[in-house]
DNA sequence: CATGAATGAGGTTTCATTCAT
DNA sequence: GATGAATGAAACCTCATTCAT
C-alpha cells in the first residue's frame, strides 16, 4: 500500500478511536512510524486528509449504491442495502460524531457532503417507490416522503446517537444491527400485508444477527 | 446579572454560534469584556463552564418536565411539550453538535447526560402509555417502546441533523417545527381514528408555524 | 489571637507542609476561613509574611538564646541549648527547605539572616570557650573554630538534608534528636576525658529520645 | 553540540544563576535563541529537562567514582576525589539549592537521588575503611559510620549553606575549597600520627588553592 | 520520497495583587 | 477590619505546519 493510502487508513482508525479533535497530524505520523515532514508531503494539511477519507467514503458509497434502474427491489436487496449503509456508518463512524464540526469549517467538504446526501436520498427513495411499486407499501406521496426522511435521519445519526447512550459505549456489529432493527420497526406498520411478512423475515434475520454478534 | 452567569450565558451563546472546539475561554472574557483571570475566579477550567450549562439545561428539563401524574395527556399537553423539548434542544444546540466528543472527555457529564435522557425517556413513554389509555393509539408494548425509541432518537438527533443538511445552515425555529411535523409523521400511522383527527390538527397547527417562521 | 498573627502561624504550617513556592496566599486566606483581600490589609505581600516569619523565628532565637555571661556552661545547659536549636529549627523547617532562593529574592532579609546568624555563631563560640575553660574541651583557637563551624553548618542544615534522604520524609522528634547525636558524635573526639563522660551522658539521654519517639 | 544538550547546558547555567524557580522554559528558549515549540520538541516538560541534568550528574558521578576496587587508597586519590566531588556539587549547584522542593515533585528523580547518595555513601565508606586498613585513621566502627555520615552531609550542604551565609554570595573556587578544608578539619582529630601527617600535606595544598583563588 | 528539527501563534491556567464596597 | 470580584502578566504547553537536508 503507497504511502498516502495508508495515511488515509491510519487517520481514519486513529479518528474513529479517538475522535477527530483529539488526533494530531504528527500521532498520524507515529502511529505510521513514519516523519510529519513526509505526512505533510501526501497532503498540504490536515483537512486533506479528512477529505481523502471524505472521498474514500463517497467512492465506497457510490460502489455499493449503484442505482439499481427498475429492477425490482426485493426483501434480499434491500438487506444487502441496509447492512452496507450501516456498515459504511460504522467503517466513517468519526466522521458522524463531529459532522457539524466538520462541515462547517470546510465549505467544500459541506458541498461533498450535500450531494452524498443527494444520492442517499434518491437511493432510498427509489427503493421505497418500488416497494410501492411491488404492493410492499401502502402510502401516499407525502407519506413515502416522510418515511424516507425519517429512514436516513435515522441512518444517519444512530452511530452518534448511541455513542452517546451509554457510558464508555463501543459500538459493536449488534448496535449496527440494532439500528437496522430500528429502522424496520418504523417501516413495519406502513406494509402491507404481504410487506409485512418481508419484514418479519428482515426481522428475525437481524435478531438474529444481534444475539450473534453481542 | 451576576457575573458567573453572565459567563454561562455569553460561553452558550458563542459555543451555539461556533462550536465549543473553535471557542476559547480568552474568546469568551474578551466577548463579556472581563479580564481571563476573572473568568477563571469564577470557574475551574472551561470544562466547568461547559459543566454548568450542562446543569442549567437538565434543570430546564426538569422544570419543564415535570412528571404530569395520572392526569390524562391531551393534544395540548403535547403541543407544549414538543414546543419545549424542540426549545431545549434549541438553546442547548453546541451540545448536540459535539455531543460524542464531550461527553467522552468528561465522564461526570456522562453520567448526568444519561440521567437526563432516562428522564425523557420515562416521560415520553409516559405519554404514549396515556395515548394509549385514551385509545388515539393502537399499539402493543413492544411497538410503543420501538415509538419511544424513535421519537427519542429523532428529538434528540434533530439539530444536529438538520445543521449538516444545507450549507450554512441557520437553525431557525421553522426548522424546529419541521422537526415536530416529523415526528408527527411518525406517530400517525400508528394512531387509531381519534388519534388521527387529533396529529392532524397538530400537524395544522405547526404547519403554520413553519410558514410563519420560514 | 488577631488575625494578622494568625495568618503568621497559618502561613508558617503550610509553608512548613508543602514549601513556600507550592502555597499561594489564596491557599493561606482560604485556610483561615479569611478574604485574600483581608490579608492584604494586613500584609503588604506575600513577601512580607515570610518576613514576619522570619522576626517570630529571630525573636525565637535571642529569647532562647540570651549570652550566658561568664556562668559556666554546664552539660545540662548544653542539652538545653541542642534542644531548642533543633527545634526552632523544625519550626521554621520551610525557611530551610528553600533558603537559597528565598534570601535572594529578599536582600533585607538577607542580611536579618545574617545577623542572626552571627548571633548563633557569637553562642556556640561561647559555649565552646566556656567548655574549654572547664577543661571539657581539648582544642587550640583553630581548633575550636573549625568545631564551631560545623556545628553551626551541621545544625542549620540538619533538616534539610534529611527531607531529601527518604522518599516522602516526615521529619519527626527522631530524626531532630538524631541530628544532635551527629553533633554529639563529631564533639566527641576533642573530649577531655572528663568531658567525654558528659558526651557520653548526652548520648544516652538523646539515645533514648530517638527511641522514644521513633 | 546538538539542540537538546545546548537546551540541558543552557538550563543548567540559567538554572545556577538564578535558581530553577525563576528561570521558565521561555527563559532558556530565548537565552538559546530558539522557540519554546522547539524546547518542548526535545522535552516533554521542564520537569524532563530537570530530570536530564540529573542524569548528567548521575553519570558524571559515576564516571569519576569508579570503585577503587581493594587497591589502597593515597592521600593522592583522596585529593583527586574530594576535588572531583565539590565540583560537581558546584556544577550542579542549583540543584542543591531546592533539593527539597524538587524532589518532593518528582518521585522518580528522589528515587534516582537516593540511588546517588547510596553510591556515595558506600564510596566514601570504602575510602574511610582503606584509611582505617592503612592505619592513618583510629576509629571503631561506630565511629566510622559516624564520621561518613558527617562527611556526606557536610558535602552535600556545604554549597547550599554557603550561598546563605553572605549577600549575593558568589559561590567562587575559593568557597569550594574552603569546603574541602571544613572536611578535612573534621577528619584531622582522628587520625593516627602517621594520617596527621597526610592531612597537613593535604591541608597546606588546599590552603594554597583556597589563597590562589581568593 | 522522506526526515526531523524548528516555528510561532495561541490555548489553558495560575497567582500575587488591587480596589470598590 | 473585612469582603470578594477583578486584574493582567506570565507560566506551561500544544500542534498544524514549514523547510533544509
Amino acid at each position: 500500500m503507497k504511502t498516502r493510502d495508508r495515511i488515509i487508513q491510519a487517520a481514519l482508525e486513529l479518528f474513529n478511536e479517538s475522535g477527530e479533535p483529539n488526533i494530531t497530524t504528527n500521532h498520524i505520523a507515529a502511529h505510521l512510524g513514519i516523519s510529519p515532514g513526509n505526512l505533510y508531503y501526501h497532503f498540504r494539511n490536515k483537512e486533506e486528509i479528512i477529505h481523502s477519507i471524505f472521498d474514500e467514503y463517497a467512492r465506497d458509497l457510490s460502489i455499493r449504491f449503484q442505482p439499481q434502474g427498475e429492477s425490482k427491489v426485493t426483501a434480499d436487496n434491500l438487506l444487502g442495502y441496509l447492512d452496507a449503509v450501516f456498515m459504511l456508518m460504522w467503517r466513517y463512524r468519526f466522521f458522524y460524531a463531529n459532522l457539524p464540526d466538520i462541515l462547517r469549517r470546510d465549505p467544500e467538504l459541506q458541498e461533498k457532503y450535500l450531494a452524498a446526501q443527494e444520492g442517499l436520498h434518491q437511493n432510498i427513495m427509489g427503493m421505497m417507490n418500488s416497494f410501492r411499486a411491488s404492493e410492499l407499501l401502502d402510502l401516499d406521496d407525502d407519506e413515502l416522503l416522510s418515511l424516507a426522511n425519517t429512514l436516513k435521519l435515522v441512518a444517519s445519526s444512530w452511530i452518534c446517537y448511541q455513542t452517546t447512550q451509554a457510558a464508555g459505549a463501543k459500538i459493536t456489529k449488534a448496535v449496527i444491527y440494532q439500528g437496522v432493527l430500528q429502522m424496520l420497526s418504523i417501516v413495519r406498520p406502513l406494509t402491507t400485508a404481504k410487506g409485512k411478512e418481508q419484514v418479519i423475515l428482515l426481522e428475525s434475520h437481524y435478531c438474529e444477527q444481534v444475539k450473534r454478534n453481542a
